[in-house]
DNA sequence: CGACCGAGAAATAATTCTCGGTCGGTGCCTTATT
Protein backbone atom coordinates (compact mmCIF):
# COMPACT_ATOMS: atom_id res chain seq x y z
CA UNK A 1 0.00 0.00 0.00
CA UNK A 2 2.65 2.46 1.09
CA UNK A 3 4.98 1.27 -1.67
CA UNK A 4 2.46 1.82 -4.42
CA UNK A 5 1.68 5.25 -2.95
CA UNK A 6 5.32 6.17 -3.36
CA UNK A 7 5.38 4.84 -6.92
CA UNK A 8 2.36 6.91 -7.90
CA UNK A 9 3.74 10.02 -6.22
CA UNK A 10 7.10 9.54 -7.94
CA UNK A 11 5.50 9.06 -11.36
CA UNK A 12 3.41 12.18 -10.89
CA UNK A 13 6.46 14.18 -9.87
CA UNK A 14 8.41 12.86 -12.88
CA UNK A 15 5.60 13.97 -15.17
CA UNK A 16 5.26 17.37 -13.58
CA UNK A 17 8.98 18.19 -13.19
CA UNK A 18 10.56 16.53 -16.23
CA UNK A 19 7.60 15.80 -18.48
CA UNK A 20 8.32 12.08 -18.34
CA UNK A 21 5.42 9.72 -18.88
CA UNK A 22 7.17 6.65 -17.45
CA UNK A 23 9.97 5.64 -15.10
CA UNK A 24 12.25 2.70 -15.84
CA UNK A 25 12.00 -0.18 -13.34
CA UNK A 26 15.53 0.43 -11.98
CA UNK A 27 14.94 4.13 -11.61
CA UNK A 28 11.75 3.47 -9.71
CA UNK A 29 13.35 0.86 -7.44
CA UNK A 30 16.14 3.24 -6.48
CA UNK A 31 13.77 6.19 -5.99
CA UNK A 32 11.52 4.15 -3.73
CA UNK A 33 14.49 3.26 -1.56
CA UNK A 34 15.30 6.96 -1.28
CA UNK A 35 11.67 7.78 -0.40
CA UNK A 36 11.83 5.17 2.38
CA UNK A 37 14.95 7.00 3.68
CA UNK A 38 17.11 3.99 2.98
CA UNK A 39 20.73 4.27 1.88
CA UNK A 40 21.25 3.26 -1.75
CA UNK A 41 24.03 2.54 -4.22
CA UNK A 42 23.02 2.97 -7.86
CA UNK A 43 25.16 1.71 -10.75
CA UNK A 44 23.51 2.66 -14.05
CA UNK A 45 25.01 3.69 -17.39
CA UNK A 46 25.10 7.42 -18.09
CA UNK A 47 22.06 8.53 -20.00
CA UNK A 48 19.81 6.19 -17.99
CA UNK A 49 18.36 9.10 -16.01
CA UNK A 50 20.62 8.70 -13.00
CA UNK A 51 20.36 12.26 -11.69
CA UNK A 52 16.58 12.02 -11.53
CA UNK A 53 16.97 9.20 -9.00
CA UNK A 54 17.90 11.72 -6.33
CA UNK A 55 16.27 14.81 -7.83
CA UNK A 56 12.69 13.58 -7.97
CA UNK A 57 12.60 12.16 -4.40
CA UNK A 58 14.45 15.28 -3.16
CA UNK A 59 11.66 17.47 -4.53
CA UNK A 60 9.15 15.44 -2.50
CA UNK A 61 11.01 14.96 0.78
CA UNK A 62 10.86 17.94 3.18
CA UNK A 63 14.30 19.48 3.78
CA UNK A 64 17.22 20.30 1.49
CA UNK A 65 19.53 17.90 -0.35
CA UNK A 66 23.31 18.11 -0.28
CA UNK A 67 24.87 17.00 -3.59
CA UNK A 68 28.51 16.03 -3.42
CA UNK A 69 30.00 16.25 -6.87
CA UNK A 70 33.70 16.09 -7.76
CA UNK A 71 34.29 18.70 -10.47
CA UNK A 72 33.31 22.35 -10.39
CA UNK A 73 32.65 22.39 -14.15
CA UNK A 74 30.34 19.40 -13.79
CA UNK A 75 28.51 21.06 -10.89
CA UNK A 76 27.99 24.16 -12.99
CA UNK A 77 26.34 22.17 -15.79
CA UNK A 78 24.12 20.27 -13.35
CA UNK A 79 23.04 23.46 -11.59
CA UNK A 80 22.29 25.19 -14.90
CA UNK A 81 20.17 22.23 -16.03
CA UNK A 82 18.15 22.31 -12.79
CA UNK A 83 17.66 26.07 -12.69
CA UNK A 84 16.63 26.19 -16.34
CA UNK A 85 13.43 24.43 -15.32
CA UNK A 86 12.45 27.42 -13.17
CA UNK A 87 10.86 25.27 -10.51
CA UNK A 88 11.44 26.31 -6.89
CA UNK A 89 11.44 22.66 -5.76
CA UNK A 90 14.42 22.04 -8.11
CA UNK A 91 16.38 25.24 -7.49
CA UNK A 92 20.10 24.62 -6.95
CA UNK A 93 22.88 26.72 -5.42
CA UNK A 94 26.47 25.96 -4.59
CA UNK A 95 29.40 26.75 -2.36
CA UNK A 96 32.90 26.51 -3.82
CA UNK A 97 36.07 28.49 -4.27
CA UNK A 98 34.40 30.04 -7.34
CA UNK A 99 31.89 31.95 -5.18
CA UNK A 100 32.66 35.09 -3.20
CA UNK A 101 31.94 35.14 0.54
CA UNK A 102 28.78 37.15 -0.17
CA UNK A 103 27.58 34.63 -2.77
CA UNK A 104 28.29 31.79 -0.36
CA UNK A 105 26.25 33.27 2.46
CA UNK A 106 23.45 34.04 0.02
CA UNK A 107 23.41 30.40 -1.05
CA UNK A 108 23.13 29.30 2.58
CA UNK A 109 20.29 31.76 3.16
CA UNK A 110 18.37 30.53 0.12
CA UNK A 111 18.56 26.96 1.37
CA UNK A 112 17.71 27.95 4.95
CA UNK A 113 14.62 29.87 3.84
CA UNK A 114 13.49 27.03 1.62
CA UNK A 115 13.95 28.99 -1.60
CA UNK A 116 16.46 26.43 -2.93
CA UNK A 117 16.46 22.63 -2.65
CA UNK A 118 19.95 21.52 -3.72
CA UNK A 119 23.28 22.55 -2.26
CA UNK A 120 26.19 21.45 -4.49
CA UNK A 121 29.48 21.09 -2.70
CA UNK A 122 32.87 19.27 -2.85
CA UNK A 123 34.30 17.00 -0.15
CA UNK A 124 37.12 19.54 0.35
CA UNK A 125 34.63 22.21 1.34
CA UNK A 126 32.92 19.91 3.83
CA UNK A 127 36.28 19.02 5.35
CA UNK A 128 36.39 22.54 6.78
CA UNK A 129 34.72 22.22 10.24
CA UNK A 130 33.09 25.66 10.09
CA UNK A 131 31.58 24.81 6.74
CA UNK A 132 30.49 21.44 8.03
CA UNK A 133 28.70 23.01 11.00
CA UNK A 134 27.00 25.49 8.69
CA UNK A 135 25.73 22.70 6.41
CA UNK A 136 24.63 20.65 9.42
CA UNK A 137 22.55 23.60 10.65
CA UNK A 138 20.55 23.43 7.39
CA UNK A 139 19.29 20.00 8.53
CA UNK A 140 19.77 18.25 5.17
CA UNK A 141 17.23 15.48 4.53
CA UNK A 142 19.28 13.64 1.90
CA UNK A 143 22.86 13.38 0.62
CA UNK A 144 23.54 12.46 -3.01
CA UNK A 145 27.06 11.40 -3.98
CA UNK A 146 27.57 11.89 -7.70
CA UNK A 147 30.35 9.99 -9.53
CA UNK A 148 30.71 7.84 -6.42
CA UNK A 149 33.48 5.71 -7.96
CA UNK A 150 35.79 8.67 -7.26
CA UNK A 151 35.86 7.51 -3.64
CA UNK A 152 37.72 4.43 -4.75
CA UNK A 153 39.64 5.87 -7.68
CA UNK A 154 40.84 9.10 -6.04
CA UNK A 155 40.43 8.67 -2.31
CA UNK A 156 43.57 6.70 -1.65
CA UNK A 157 46.01 9.36 -2.73
CA UNK A 158 44.80 11.98 -5.18
CA UNK A 159 41.95 13.61 -3.28
CA UNK A 160 42.15 12.27 0.25
CA UNK A 161 39.04 14.11 1.44
CA UNK A 162 37.07 11.65 -0.69
CA UNK A 163 38.23 8.92 1.65
CA UNK A 164 36.86 10.83 4.63
CA UNK A 165 33.35 11.23 3.16
CA UNK A 166 31.92 8.84 5.76
CA UNK A 167 33.14 11.17 8.53
CA UNK A 168 31.93 14.22 6.65
CA UNK A 169 28.42 12.80 6.27
CA UNK A 170 28.36 12.00 10.01
CA UNK A 171 29.39 15.60 10.58
CA UNK A 172 26.38 17.03 8.77
CA UNK A 173 23.94 14.88 10.74
CA UNK A 174 23.99 11.59 8.83
CA UNK A 175 20.92 11.92 6.60
CA UNK A 176 20.14 9.03 4.23
CA UNK A 177 22.71 8.71 1.42
CA UNK A 178 22.27 7.80 -2.24
CA UNK A 179 25.54 7.11 -4.10
CA UNK A 180 25.46 7.12 -7.91
CA UNK A 181 27.94 6.02 -10.57
CA UNK A 182 28.07 4.61 -14.09
CA UNK A 183 30.85 2.15 -13.34
CA UNK A 184 31.69 0.12 -10.28
CA UNK A 185 33.21 -3.35 -10.22
CA UNK A 186 32.43 -5.48 -7.15
CA UNK A 187 35.44 -4.32 -5.08
CA UNK A 188 34.68 -0.70 -5.95
CA UNK A 189 31.07 -1.19 -4.80
CA UNK A 190 32.30 -2.67 -1.52
CA UNK A 191 34.72 0.22 -1.11
CA UNK A 192 31.99 2.82 -1.67
CA UNK A 193 29.65 1.13 0.82
CA UNK A 194 32.41 0.80 3.44
CA UNK A 195 33.83 4.32 3.06
CA UNK A 196 30.45 6.02 3.10
CA UNK A 197 29.39 3.69 5.93
CA UNK A 198 26.08 2.94 4.23
CA UNK A 199 23.62 0.92 6.31
CA UNK A 200 22.03 -2.05 4.54
CA UNK A 201 21.94 -0.13 1.26
CA UNK A 202 19.57 -0.90 -1.58
CA UNK A 203 21.97 -1.80 -4.40
CA UNK A 204 20.65 -1.21 -7.92
CA UNK A 205 22.88 -2.39 -10.78
CA UNK A 206 21.82 -2.76 -14.37
CA UNK A 207 22.36 -2.51 -18.05
CA UNK A 208 26.14 -2.74 -18.30
CA UNK A 209 26.04 -4.32 -21.78
CA UNK A 210 25.99 -1.72 -24.55
CA UNK A 211 24.85 -3.52 -27.69
CA UNK A 212 25.37 -0.53 -30.01
CA UNK A 213 29.11 -0.33 -29.22
CA UNK A 214 31.31 -2.44 -31.47
CA UNK A 215 34.33 -3.48 -29.38
CA UNK A 216 37.58 -3.87 -31.26
CA UNK A 217 41.16 -4.39 -30.11
CA UNK A 218 44.37 -4.37 -32.16
CA UNK A 219 47.83 -5.24 -30.91
CA UNK A 220 50.23 -2.75 -32.49
CA UNK A 221 53.81 -3.98 -32.88
CA UNK A 222 54.95 -0.57 -34.16
CA UNK A 223 53.95 3.06 -33.75
CA UNK A 224 53.44 3.27 -37.48
CA UNK A 225 50.88 0.49 -37.38
CA UNK A 226 49.07 2.26 -34.54
CA UNK A 227 48.95 5.44 -36.65
CA UNK A 228 47.67 3.66 -39.75
CA UNK A 229 44.90 1.88 -37.82
CA UNK A 230 43.83 5.25 -36.45
CA UNK A 231 43.79 6.85 -39.92
CA UNK A 232 41.75 3.95 -41.28
CA UNK A 233 39.08 4.55 -38.65
CA UNK A 234 39.06 8.31 -39.25
CA UNK A 235 38.58 7.93 -42.99
CA UNK A 236 35.70 5.48 -42.39
CA UNK A 237 33.86 7.61 -39.91
CA UNK A 238 33.68 11.39 -40.10
CA UNK A 239 31.34 11.75 -37.14
CA UNK A 240 32.78 13.21 -33.90
CA UNK A 241 34.91 11.11 -31.57
CA UNK A 242 37.49 11.02 -28.80
CA UNK A 243 41.06 9.70 -28.89
CA UNK A 244 42.49 8.85 -25.46
CA UNK A 245 46.27 9.10 -25.01
CA UNK A 246 48.30 8.42 -21.86
CA UNK A 247 50.28 11.68 -21.55
CA UNK A 248 49.74 15.40 -22.02
CA UNK A 249 52.58 15.61 -24.46
CA UNK A 250 51.23 12.87 -26.70
CA UNK A 251 47.85 14.63 -26.72
CA UNK A 252 49.44 17.80 -28.12
CA UNK A 253 51.64 15.95 -30.61
CA UNK A 254 48.91 13.68 -31.94
CA UNK A 255 46.44 16.56 -32.37
CA UNK A 256 49.04 18.47 -34.42
CA UNK A 257 49.92 15.43 -36.51
CA UNK A 258 46.27 14.66 -37.26
CA UNK A 259 45.56 18.26 -38.23
CA UNK A 260 48.52 18.17 -40.63
CA UNK A 261 47.17 14.95 -42.10
CA UNK A 262 43.83 16.61 -42.90
CA UNK A 263 41.90 15.52 -39.80
CA UNK A 264 41.33 18.72 -37.80
CA UNK A 265 41.83 17.81 -34.14
CA UNK A 266 42.07 19.63 -30.80
CA UNK A 267 43.82 18.46 -27.65
CA UNK A 268 42.65 18.55 -24.04
CA UNK A 269 44.48 17.78 -20.80
CA UNK A 270 44.71 18.81 -17.16
CA UNK A 271 47.72 21.08 -17.71
CA UNK A 272 45.76 23.61 -19.73
CA UNK A 273 44.53 26.97 -18.41
CA UNK A 274 40.96 26.73 -17.19
CA UNK A 275 39.59 29.29 -19.68
CA UNK A 276 40.57 27.58 -22.96
CA UNK A 277 39.81 24.27 -21.33
CA UNK A 278 36.19 25.21 -20.63
CA UNK A 279 35.85 26.71 -24.12
CA UNK A 280 37.08 23.52 -25.75
CA UNK A 281 34.70 21.45 -23.66
CA UNK A 282 31.80 23.63 -24.82
CA UNK A 283 32.97 23.60 -28.44
CA UNK A 284 33.11 19.80 -28.42
CA UNK A 285 29.59 19.55 -27.02
CA UNK A 286 28.41 22.03 -29.70
CA UNK A 287 29.78 19.81 -32.54
CA UNK A 288 32.50 22.35 -33.35
CA UNK A 289 35.39 19.96 -32.60
CA UNK A 290 35.22 16.78 -34.70
CA UNK A 291 38.21 15.04 -33.08
CA UNK A 292 39.31 15.50 -29.48
CA UNK A 293 42.69 14.06 -28.45
CA UNK A 294 42.72 13.90 -24.67
CA UNK A 295 44.13 12.44 -21.48
CA UNK A 296 41.82 10.94 -18.89
CA UNK A 297 41.03 14.52 -17.78
CA UNK A 298 38.43 14.67 -20.55
CA UNK A 299 35.32 12.78 -19.76
CA UNK A 300 33.35 13.20 -16.58
CA UNK A 301 30.33 15.31 -17.35
CA UNK A 302 30.60 14.93 -21.11
CA UNK A 303 26.99 14.23 -21.87
CA UNK A 304 27.11 14.34 -25.65
CA UNK A 305 24.76 11.90 -27.36
CA UNK A 306 26.43 11.67 -30.78
CA UNK A 307 29.99 10.58 -29.98
CA UNK A 308 30.43 7.98 -32.71
CA UNK A 309 33.74 6.42 -31.75
CA UNK A 310 36.36 6.26 -29.00
CA UNK A 311 39.94 5.19 -29.69
CA UNK A 312 42.52 4.31 -27.02
CA UNK A 313 46.09 4.88 -28.19
CA UNK A 314 47.46 2.90 -25.23
CA UNK A 315 46.28 0.36 -22.69
CA UNK A 316 44.19 2.07 -19.97
CA UNK A 317 45.11 1.40 -16.33
CA UNK A 318 42.07 -0.79 -15.69
CA UNK A 319 38.86 -2.15 -17.17
CA UNK A 320 37.16 0.33 -14.84
CA UNK A 321 38.69 3.32 -16.68
CA UNK A 322 38.25 1.65 -20.07
CA UNK A 323 34.57 0.99 -19.49
CA UNK A 324 34.01 4.52 -18.26
CA UNK A 325 35.75 5.99 -21.31
CA UNK A 326 34.16 3.84 -24.03
CA UNK A 327 30.79 4.39 -22.34
CA UNK A 328 30.84 7.95 -23.67
CA UNK A 329 30.27 6.66 -27.21
CA UNK A 330 26.89 6.00 -28.76
CA UNK A 331 24.63 7.45 -26.09
CA UNK A 332 22.08 8.25 -28.79
CA UNK A 333 21.79 4.50 -29.44
CA UNK A 334 23.30 4.79 -32.93
CA UNK A 335 26.03 2.27 -33.85
CA UNK A 336 29.39 3.39 -32.46
CA UNK A 337 32.93 1.99 -32.66
CA UNK A 338 35.41 1.62 -29.86
CA UNK A 339 38.95 0.67 -30.77
CA UNK A 340 41.83 -0.15 -28.44
CA UNK A 341 45.30 0.13 -30.02
CA UNK A 342 47.87 -1.28 -27.59
CA UNK A 343 51.40 -2.56 -27.03
CA UNK A 344 52.91 -4.53 -24.16
CA UNK A 345 55.11 -1.51 -23.37
CA UNK A 346 52.02 0.51 -22.42
CA UNK A 347 51.99 -1.33 -19.09
CA UNK A 348 55.19 0.43 -17.95
CA UNK A 349 53.52 3.81 -17.64
CA UNK A 350 50.60 2.33 -15.70
CA UNK A 351 53.03 0.72 -13.27
CA UNK A 352 54.61 4.11 -12.72
CA UNK A 353 51.18 5.67 -12.12
CA UNK A 354 50.35 2.96 -9.59
CA UNK A 355 52.95 4.70 -7.47
CA UNK A 356 55.90 3.86 -5.28
CA UNK A 357 55.56 2.39 -1.81
CA UNK A 358 55.81 4.65 1.23
CA UNK A 359 58.96 4.81 3.30
CA UNK A 360 58.53 2.92 6.60
CA UNK A 361 60.79 5.32 8.53
CA UNK A 362 58.85 8.37 7.37
CA UNK A 363 55.59 6.64 8.34
CA UNK A 364 57.01 5.78 11.76
CA UNK A 365 58.17 9.35 12.40
CA UNK A 366 54.84 10.79 11.30
CA UNK A 367 52.97 8.37 13.54
CA UNK A 368 55.20 9.30 16.51
CA UNK A 369 54.57 12.99 15.84
CA UNK A 370 50.80 12.48 15.88
CA UNK A 371 50.98 10.68 19.23
CA UNK A 372 52.65 13.69 20.82
CA UNK A 373 50.14 16.29 19.74
CA UNK A 374 47.37 16.88 17.21
CA UNK A 375 48.46 19.23 14.44
CA UNK A 376 47.19 20.60 11.14
CA UNK A 377 48.60 19.60 7.78
CA UNK A 378 50.70 22.70 7.38
CA UNK A 379 52.52 22.08 10.67
CA UNK A 380 53.00 18.43 9.76
CA UNK A 381 54.46 19.36 6.38
CA UNK A 382 56.95 21.72 8.03
CA UNK A 383 57.91 19.26 10.75
CA UNK A 384 58.33 16.23 8.49
CA UNK A 385 59.47 17.87 5.26
CA UNK A 386 56.94 15.71 3.36
CA UNK A 387 55.19 17.15 0.30
CA UNK A 388 51.42 17.74 0.48
CA UNK A 389 50.68 14.78 -1.76
CA UNK A 390 52.81 12.32 0.14
CA UNK A 391 51.60 13.60 3.51
CA UNK A 392 47.99 13.14 2.42
CA UNK A 393 48.68 9.57 1.34
CA UNK A 394 50.52 8.76 4.59
CA UNK A 395 47.78 10.22 6.76
CA UNK A 396 45.12 8.26 4.87
CA UNK A 397 47.10 5.05 5.41
CA UNK A 398 47.71 5.73 9.11
CA UNK A 399 44.03 6.48 9.56
CA UNK A 400 43.13 3.15 8.00
CA UNK A 401 45.32 1.27 10.45
CA UNK A 402 43.98 3.20 13.44
CA UNK A 403 47.02 5.41 14.00
CA UNK A 404 45.49 8.74 12.98
CA UNK A 405 42.11 10.44 13.26
CA UNK A 406 40.72 13.83 12.29
CA UNK A 407 40.22 16.30 15.16
CA UNK A 408 38.60 19.70 15.51
CA UNK A 409 40.06 22.71 13.70
CA UNK A 410 41.51 20.76 10.76
CA UNK A 411 43.94 18.99 13.04
CA UNK A 412 44.95 15.36 12.93
CA UNK A 413 45.91 13.38 16.01
CA UNK A 414 46.43 9.79 17.13
CA UNK A 415 43.45 7.90 18.62
CA UNK A 416 43.63 6.58 22.18
CA UNK A 417 45.24 3.14 22.27
CA UNK A 418 46.74 3.68 18.82
CA UNK A 419 49.49 1.22 17.87
CA UNK A 420 53.16 1.97 18.55
CA UNK A 421 54.73 3.99 15.70
CA UNK A 422 56.83 1.06 14.46
CA UNK A 423 53.78 -1.19 14.32
CA UNK A 424 51.62 1.51 12.76
CA UNK A 425 54.26 2.03 10.05
CA UNK A 426 54.44 -1.70 9.33
CA UNK A 427 50.64 -2.00 9.13
CA UNK A 428 50.37 1.10 6.91
CA UNK A 429 53.06 -0.23 4.60
CA UNK A 430 51.25 -3.56 4.34
CA UNK A 431 48.04 -1.72 3.51
CA UNK A 432 49.83 0.31 0.80
CA UNK A 433 51.25 -2.92 -0.65
CA UNK A 434 47.80 -4.47 -0.69
CA UNK A 435 46.36 -1.44 -2.51
CA UNK A 436 49.17 -1.48 -5.02
CA UNK A 437 48.72 -5.21 -5.64
CA UNK A 438 45.01 -4.72 -6.27
CA UNK A 439 45.68 -1.73 -8.57
CA UNK A 440 48.22 -3.71 -10.57
CA UNK A 441 45.92 -6.70 -10.81
CA UNK A 442 43.46 -4.37 -12.54
CA UNK A 443 46.09 -3.51 -15.13
CA UNK A 444 46.72 -7.28 -15.56
CA UNK A 445 43.00 -7.74 -16.24
CA UNK A 446 43.06 -4.93 -18.77
CA UNK A 447 45.86 -6.68 -20.57
CA UNK A 448 44.02 -10.00 -20.42
CA UNK A 449 41.00 -8.27 -21.99
CA UNK A 450 43.22 -6.97 -24.79
CA UNK A 451 44.73 -10.41 -25.44
CA UNK A 452 41.63 -12.58 -25.20
CA UNK A 453 40.21 -14.40 -28.20
CA UNK A 454 36.94 -14.92 -26.33
CA UNK A 455 33.87 -12.71 -26.51
CA UNK A 456 34.87 -9.24 -25.29
CA UNK A 457 31.41 -8.29 -24.11
CA UNK A 458 31.32 -11.35 -21.86
CA UNK A 459 34.89 -10.76 -20.67
CA UNK A 460 34.24 -7.15 -19.75
CA UNK A 461 30.95 -7.84 -17.99
CA UNK A 462 32.47 -10.77 -16.09
CA UNK A 463 35.00 -8.29 -14.68
CA UNK A 464 32.09 -6.24 -13.36
CA UNK A 465 30.58 -9.34 -11.79
CA UNK A 466 27.82 -9.85 -14.34
CA UNK A 467 27.41 -13.11 -16.16
CA UNK A 468 26.24 -12.90 -19.76
CA UNK A 469 25.00 -16.25 -20.96
CA UNK A 470 24.91 -15.37 -24.65
CA UNK A 471 27.82 -14.17 -26.79
CA UNK A 472 27.68 -10.38 -27.10
CA UNK A 473 27.71 -10.40 -30.91
CA UNK A 474 29.15 -6.88 -31.01
CA UNK A 475 32.90 -7.43 -30.73
CA UNK A 476 35.74 -8.31 -33.10
CA UNK A 477 36.10 -11.83 -31.68
CA UNK A 478 32.40 -12.64 -32.11
CA UNK A 479 32.69 -11.26 -35.63
CA UNK A 480 35.77 -13.40 -36.37
CA UNK A 481 34.13 -16.47 -34.85
CA UNK A 482 36.80 -17.09 -32.20
CA UNK A 483 34.38 -16.51 -29.32
CA UNK A 484 33.15 -19.64 -27.64
CA UNK A 485 30.08 -19.50 -25.43
CA UNK A 486 30.82 -19.14 -21.72
CA UNK A 487 28.48 -21.81 -20.37
CA UNK A 488 29.23 -20.65 -16.85
CA UNK A 489 29.34 -24.07 -15.24
CA UNK A 490 32.39 -25.68 -16.85
CA UNK A 491 34.45 -25.24 -13.70
CA UNK A 492 34.33 -26.83 -10.29
CA UNK A 493 32.75 -23.72 -8.73
CA UNK A 494 29.80 -21.86 -10.26
CA UNK A 495 30.29 -18.24 -11.29
CA UNK A 496 29.76 -15.92 -8.30
CA UNK A 497 30.59 -18.58 -5.71
CA UNK A 498 32.65 -17.48 -2.71
CA UNK A 499 35.90 -19.44 -2.49
CA UNK A 500 39.03 -19.56 -0.34
CA UNK A 501 42.65 -20.01 -1.46
CA UNK A 502 45.28 -21.13 1.09
CA UNK A 503 47.55 -18.18 0.31
CA UNK A 504 45.29 -15.51 -1.19
CA UNK A 505 42.33 -15.89 1.14
CA UNK A 506 38.73 -15.14 0.29
CA UNK A 507 37.67 -14.59 -3.32
CA UNK A 508 34.76 -14.41 -5.75
CA UNK A 509 34.62 -16.55 -8.91
CA UNK A 510 34.00 -14.24 -11.87
CA UNK A 511 34.34 -16.26 -15.06
CA UNK A 512 35.69 -19.24 -16.96
CA UNK A 513 37.46 -19.19 -20.29
CA UNK A 514 38.71 -22.49 -21.71
CA UNK A 515 41.01 -23.89 -18.98
CA UNK A 516 41.34 -20.61 -17.08
CA UNK A 517 39.19 -19.11 -14.39
CA UNK A 518 39.23 -15.56 -13.05
CA UNK A 519 38.82 -15.02 -9.33
CA UNK A 520 38.69 -11.70 -7.51
CA UNK A 521 40.50 -11.98 -4.16
CA UNK A 522 39.95 -9.39 -1.41
CA UNK A 523 43.65 -9.17 -0.59
CA UNK A 524 45.46 -9.63 -3.91
CA UNK A 525 42.90 -8.50 -6.48
CA UNK A 526 42.14 -10.28 -9.76
CA UNK A 527 43.89 -13.60 -10.45
CA UNK A 528 43.65 -16.00 -13.36
CA UNK A 529 44.01 -19.66 -12.37
CA UNK A 530 44.25 -22.89 -14.34
CA UNK A 531 41.05 -24.90 -13.84
CA UNK A 532 42.85 -28.24 -14.10
CA UNK A 533 45.46 -27.25 -11.50
CA UNK A 534 42.72 -25.96 -9.20
CA UNK A 535 40.81 -29.25 -9.57
CA UNK A 536 43.80 -31.59 -9.27
CA UNK A 537 45.38 -29.88 -6.30
CA UNK A 538 42.16 -28.86 -4.58
CA UNK A 539 43.45 -25.28 -4.45
CA UNK A 540 40.10 -23.68 -3.80
CA UNK A 541 37.38 -24.52 -1.30
CA UNK A 542 33.90 -23.08 -0.97
CA UNK A 543 33.88 -20.30 1.61
C1' DC B 1 58.83 0.54 -15.86
C1' DG B 2 60.12 2.50 -20.31
C1' DA B 3 60.60 6.48 -23.69
C1' DC B 4 63.41 10.13 -24.77
C1' DC B 5 67.29 13.24 -24.89
C1' DG B 6 71.93 14.83 -24.91
C1' DA B 7 76.80 13.71 -24.11
C1' DG B 8 80.48 11.29 -25.24
C1' DA B 9 82.72 7.04 -27.06
C1' DA B 10 83.63 3.91 -30.75
C1' DA B 11 84.92 3.71 -35.08
C1' DT B 12 87.36 5.89 -38.80
C1' DA B 13 84.88 10.96 -40.85
C1' DA B 14 79.47 10.89 -40.82
C1' DT B 15 77.04 7.62 -38.52
C1' DT B 16 75.98 4.37 -34.77
C1' DC B 17 76.04 2.91 -30.08
C1' DT B 18 75.83 3.32 -24.99
C1' DC B 19 75.19 5.55 -20.75
C1' DG B 20 72.98 8.41 -17.27
C1' DG B 21 69.51 11.58 -16.13
C1' DT B 22 64.68 13.05 -16.48
C1' DC B 23 59.88 12.57 -16.97
C1' DG B 24 55.25 10.65 -16.99
C1' DG B 25 47.57 11.38 -14.75
C1' DT B 26 43.35 12.70 -12.51
C1' DG B 27 41.54 18.49 -9.12
C1' DC B 28 39.94 20.41 -5.16
C1' DC B 29 41.86 24.40 -2.29
C1' DT B 30 44.53 28.91 -0.69
C1' DT B 31 47.20 32.93 -1.04
C1' DA B 32 49.88 36.36 -3.15
C1' DT B 33 50.62 39.21 -7.09
C1' DT B 34 49.13 41.81 -11.44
Amino acid sequence: MKLSTHSTTLRRAAKSLFGWTALRPHQLAAMRAVMKRRDALVVLPTGAGKSAIYQIPASLIPGPTVVISPLLALQQDQIAALNERQRPELRAVRISSNESAAQQSQAITEIREGRAEFLFITPEQLANPDRMAEVKSLKPALVAIDEAHCISAWGHDFRPDYLALGHLIDGIGRPPVVALTATASPPVRDDIIARLRLTEPEVVVSGLDRPNLFLEVAHCPTEDYRWRRLLALLSDDTRPGIIYVPTRRSAEELAARLSDAGHPAQYYHGGMASGPRAELHEAFLADQVPIMVATSAFGMGIDKPNIAWVVHMALPDSPDSYFQEIGRAGRDGAPARVLLLWQGEDVGLQRFFSGGLPNADELRDLSALLRKKARNKKELRELTGLGPRKLGQYLALLEQVGAAEPRAKQRIGAPRYSPAPVDAAAAALAEAERQQTVTRSRTDMMRAFAETTACRGQTLLAYFGEQMTELCGHCDNCHAGTSTPDDGAVGPFPVHSQVRHPEWGHGLVLSYEEDRMTVLFDEVGYKTLSVSVVSEQGLLTLD
